[in-house]
DNA sequence: CGGTATCCTAAAGGATACTG
DNA sequence: CAGTATCCTTTAGGATACCG
């Protein structure tokens, strides 16, 4: 399962979804996450096959990212996770009132 | 997502599965994790509700532990995730080939 | 704009010995 | 048997400054 790594790749996927997205509108729909780590995050995801990245050569210069049929694939499977805890989130709350 | 927390939680999850399973048991079916590790991982599980703990005061003393519902809701996504990882494992050694 | 480079801290995880 | 207690190493993650 670790497969998934750290606690920021599920985020980044789920932020992507079926878009292009330029290296700063990942950055600022994650805003709580460091220039550094988002950079790390996004070269091991192309190393694992999640995403495709597509750099140009102009100036300013300028990135986009794509998931591969691999992270689209996994893209259901976090929503599934996101309904799970959500649910019983809910549950635990409505317990304690 | 960092709701399932540590790399061992899913894992523990998926070798309880169904089962009622006492602390020695759970150790020996994972045995790369550390006795410590193990403790603080089930503890932590216990609080986040997807843990039953039932001690038995004997000598020698017997635990047991079980998924709770909220346990048991999430093997199936994680059957899911074993799923993919397994199928696109195969298509890259097969692109290596 | 999309990174690197450097340094740092906190936390996860582990080895080992001991206990009720 | 099922933990605690103690100590240690590794790693994730972050702050900041600089670069092409």
């Amino acid at each position: 399962m670790s497969s998934l790594g750290s606690k920021w790749k599920p985020v980044i996927v789920m932020v992507i979804n079926d878009r292009k997205l330029r290296f700063g509108q990942i950055a600022a729909r994650i805003h709580v996450i460091s220039r550094k780590v988002l950079t790390d995050q996004l070269r091991e995801m192309v190393e694992d096959g999640l995403l495709i990245r597509e750099e140009f050569k102009e100036l300013p210069p300028r990135v986009e990212y794509t998931l591969t049929e691999k992270g689209l694939a996994l893209l259901p499977i976090l929503n599934l996770l996101e309904d799970w805890e959500r649910n019983y989130e809910t549950k635990e709350v409505l317990a304690e009132a």
